[in-house]
RNA sequence: GGCGAGUUAGCCAAGUGGUAAGGCAGAGGUCUGCAAAACCUCCACCGCGGGUUCGAAUCCCGCACUCGCCUCCA
């Protein structure tokens, strides 16, 4: 019995999880900005976090989850004036197209999901202490972070900072800052742009400012975890630390945790400068179904590995998760109180403590399903054997979140097959076709075994 | 240029010292009124070259290639 071990990006090493507070997990996943459908590059990150929560409470921890929103941010805000719209119009339909997508792939719903624009008296709030702890300057109406003020700028990143001078590829900036490194709290309003009147003058917060407030209002000053993607390591992470911190002194999240990229089918990044991105909803569109997309993402490869994401992918995940509900539909109907057997759940648990390697514990999984086959095959298998691998199953769909069970007994399905297999014994093969041909239609897939008919639904 | 990750079968992928998990695809087989499904079996010289070791995919050195970050980005 080990304990939860994560790899952590401040350490570049796997640590022993330890929250703060014995059995409650505090954690801040960063969200989508709503300008547009998130991708499923993005979901994939979404989908690590979701997998993360999962084996948290299965390890019996309260979880906190806080996941922010960004509806204020460069992108929105010349949209939605493109669009002659108030941003909260323009993002509404972004918001409520991600929580379907998210309840499409069966994505827990985290405690919180804040919004930017309803949070700006905290930003403001953090800012002036960051200004009292001597931390900003203000330039042109902007208030900005002195990197030089923060020692540690660069350390999440591993970057030495001071390489990173006004160079090739830092912007040049549009503000005026004192160093192209600082990075803004609080934008100067700009003409047409949307603002509020604060006492840092009429503008709009910085991108950054908004995951350290309010996560510090939601889960106090110091974060047991903190995730997102990879991308995000730097500048976005690097600068809440300097934020958080500087603000308050403390250490801002113990545990750092990203998620590598979805690739494109060629090995690369996919993202929406590149196009080279799908919806979940382009997926649905063209036939997949929402399991073999979360699935594909989930087990796909480990989350700090990047993945290659390709209709085979897809398919591959779909003719899987199909062999799991297979499974089931062998089991048959079993006691409902049975515990799943000590060493293939000890197997799955301990791939899961070790840094959430859910590809190795589905390894493990099949290993199962493929020793327990040939017992089911040969009608060895005792029914308490039965009951404890669909135990196994259920504790492993606690994760997965694929595998269809079988139903309830139709009465009508059970009248059908009964009607058929009379018709087989009479020979009469024309009615008994027609009555599996009516079950596929009602989604009833009707098999034929030589322990007689086994159905299941299909969809 | 700096930092980091990676290179395992047709594809995806686990595996950090004891002679390669698993999934998908493919081939063969069993079953079957037909069909489909299912099940079984088979399928890897671990990027290249050195080295350490009784023993290396796993450790060390070199090389090649790929990807990411260093700028908005999950």
């Amino acid at each position: 019995m080990t304990s939860l071990r994560l790899h952590n990006t401040m350490s570049g090493r796997l640590e022993q999880f330890v929250p703060i507070e014995p059995g409650h997990v505090r954690m801040y996943t960063c969200g989508p900005t709503v300008h547009d459908y998130s991708h499923i590059g993005n979901f994939r990150t979404f989908l690590f976090e979701d997998l993360l929560r999962r084996v948290l409470l299965q390890q019996g921890y309260r979880v906190t989850q806080v996941m922010n929103l960004t509806d204020v941010e460069d992108r929105i805000i010349k949209k939605s004036a493109e669009h002659g719209q108030t941003i909260d119009e323009f993002t509404e339909p972004y918001i409520e197209a991600f929580f379907q997508d998210l309840d499409t792939l069966r994505i827990q719903r985290a405690e919180h999901y804040p919004r930017a624009t309803q949070h700006i008296f905290e930003m403001v709030s953090l800012i002036e202490r960051l200004t009292e702890n001597g931390h900003t300057y203000v330039a042109d109406g902007s208030t900005y972070f002195r990197i030089s003020s923060f020692p540690r700028y660069g350390a999440l990143a591993h970057l030495d900072v001071s390489g990173l001078k006004a160079g090739a590829r830092v912007d040049v900036d549009e503000y005026g800052k004192d160093d192209p490194r600082d990075f803004v709290l609080w934008k100067a309003r700009k003409p047409g742009e949307q603002s509020w009147e604060t006492p840092l003058g009429t503008g709009r917060p910085g991108w950054h400012i908004e995951c350290s407030a309010m996560s510090m209002q939601y889960l106090g000053e110091t974060l047991d975890i903190h995730a997102g993607g990879v991308d995000l390591i730097f500048p976005h992470h690097e600068d809440e630390i300097a934020q958080s911190e500087g603000a308050t002194g403390k250490t801002f999240a113990r545990y750092w945790l990203h998620a590598q990229h979805l690739q494109d089918a060629t090995g690369e990044k996919m993202s929406k400068r590149l196009r080279n991105f799908s919806t979940v909803r382009d997926l649905l569109a063209e036939g997949y179904t929402p399991r073999a997309i979360r699935y594909a993402l989930l087990t796909g490869a480990h989350y700090r590995s990047p993945l290659a994401f390709s209709p085979e992918l897809l398919k591959a995940a779909d003719s899987a998760v199909k062999r799991l509900d297979e499974f089931a539909v062998r089991l048959g109907s079993v006691a409902a109180d049975a515990e799943a057997p000590a060493d293939i759940r000890g197997r799955w648990d301990e791939a899961l403590k070790d840094d959430l390697n859910l590809p190795a514990a589905v390894g493990h999984l099949f290993e199962f399903i493929k020793a327990f086959n040939p017992r089911l095959e040969s009608g060895k298998a005792t029914a308490a054997e039965r009951a404890a691998a669909m135990a196994m199953l259920r504790h492993a769909n606690l994760i997965l979140d694929v595998i269809e069970f079988p139903g309830a007994v139709d009465a009508e399905v059970e009248r059908l097959i009964a009607e058929r297999e009379a018709a087989r014994e009479r020979r009469d093969f024309g009615r008994a076709d027609e009555i599996r041909k009516q079950l596929l239609a009602m989604g009833i897939q009707l098999d034929d075994t030589k322990d007689g008919p086994r159905w299941k639904r299909i969809r």
